[in-house]
DNA sequence: GACGATTATCGCAGATTCGCGCTAAATGTC
DNA sequence: GACATTTAGCGCGAATCTGCGATAATCGTC
């Protein structure tokens, strides 16, 4: 293939071109736990030099982009490697271009949403952790600036629809769909008008939960 | 400065990397017209080869970013090449990333949405247009995505707040507001829906328009 | 069988929002 | 001064939404 030489017989390779990163919040939610954000340690990626420093030693996750590599390839990769997590769809927040935000050289951070079912997160203890995204702390690179808008953004989707990205198990119940949406939210949902707002874009399976005492409740998946 | 390397002794630059380029919807709303985007003609800047194809001759506005440059100051400098326009605030919309995007290599896209006061988009109109969105018609690059998302991005603002964008000269009259928001709405508006939604956003001059026949209105600036 | 616990539904009051016709005020034109 | 035009405000009915207490149904435990 003959390469593309421009009016100055120059090739896009022959002008000065960024590093190219992904930085990721991933969000879940443990079972009987608050909406968590997954850390990594510094060092073990893109970013600091020596991760040594107090409080900043974690991070969000994050990797170079390959060759010839989607953005969405590169942050399922960056997972994988990091956090053993698969077959998930990272969505974009925003780029972050400051050249001096990083001291190895001129690298832009596209900073990405994920969102993973507890279940999938089985991450090195060593290298990783999951903490409740109030608990992040002080994070390094504005990666609090790119939490802050993951949880913003997850809240937004999750008021309109239920359950948009598959936290739970299906089939469910009310119940349970109501108390996931209100550990995202961050705050208790009216029961009536939480369930006005979901029902019609639930599919009801004709079964019932078994094994609990009380009235057994209907099973829905999704719409 | 001594060049970092790292565990590879490999500098940054060593590794392969795309080009990026800004492309940038430029809204605005021409006297007594309908939302319009300003459109280039392809071979002028990022994008075709030649441009010479029937249809998709013209394109959004765009630029390879130089070394070290924000993507908002690309977005800024392809505009004032482009179209004489300066001194505005773009806002990121998506990254476009498919490596087969574009022929002449590896170029990621970073979308962007400005908008224009319609005084000040002066063009070379042997380079540039400015059309109504709804005539756009077919554009290369996924561009009509790009303007599609613009569009939608814009309206949401426009619902949310009083010419957000600063379209209208200050001071201005309801009339003159609620006449801006149904153009880039695209559709009427309720005289009492808009007027309770937006005059407690608006500071009142406490003067009133002249010149016109009937209850002189009041003037307003922004909140 | 009684009981506690849970789910589900709904009536209803109150709050909020919307749309529209009507009226008053204030201007310029004739 | 009469008139047309425009702005501004508002009363009010309709529509929508919210929250909550009450009730019925259905399970497991005792």
């Amino acid at each position: 293939m003959e390469i593309y030489r421009d009016s100055h017989d120059r090739a896009l390779t022959d002008y000065p071109r960024p590093s190219v990163a992904v930085d990721t919040a991933v969000l879940t939610v443990p079972p009987g736990g608050e909406l968590s954000a997954l850390l990594v340690r510094a060092g073990a990626g893109v970013g600091t030099g020596t991760g040594t420093g107090t409080g900043t030693a974690w991070r969000l996750p994050g990797t170079f982009l390959h060759e010839g590599e989607l953005l969405a390839d590169a942050v399922l990769r960056s997972l994988r490697t990091k956090a053993g997590v698969s077959g998930l769809s990272p969505r974009q927040l925003h780029v972050f271009d400051d050249p001096a935000r990083d001291n190895r050289g001129w690298v832009l951070s596209v900073a990405h949403l994920d969102v993973v079912p507890w279940p999938s997160l089985t991450i090195d203890e060593s290298l990783a952790k999951v903490v409740p995204v109030a608990d992040a702390g002080a994070l390094p690179y504005g990666h609090n600036d790119i939490l802050d808008q993951a949880v913003a953004t997850l809240r937004t989707r999750y008021a309109a629809a239920p359950d948009p990205a598959g936290l739970l198990e299906h089939p469910f119940t009310l119940r349970q769909l109501q108390h996931l949406h209100e550990t995202v939210a961050g705050e208790p949902l009216m029961r009536d008008s939480f369930r006005r707002a979901m029902e019609p874009q639930l599919a009801a399976t004709g079964e019932l939960a078994a094994g609990t005492v009380g009235k057994p409740a209907r099973l829905f998946s999704g719409a």
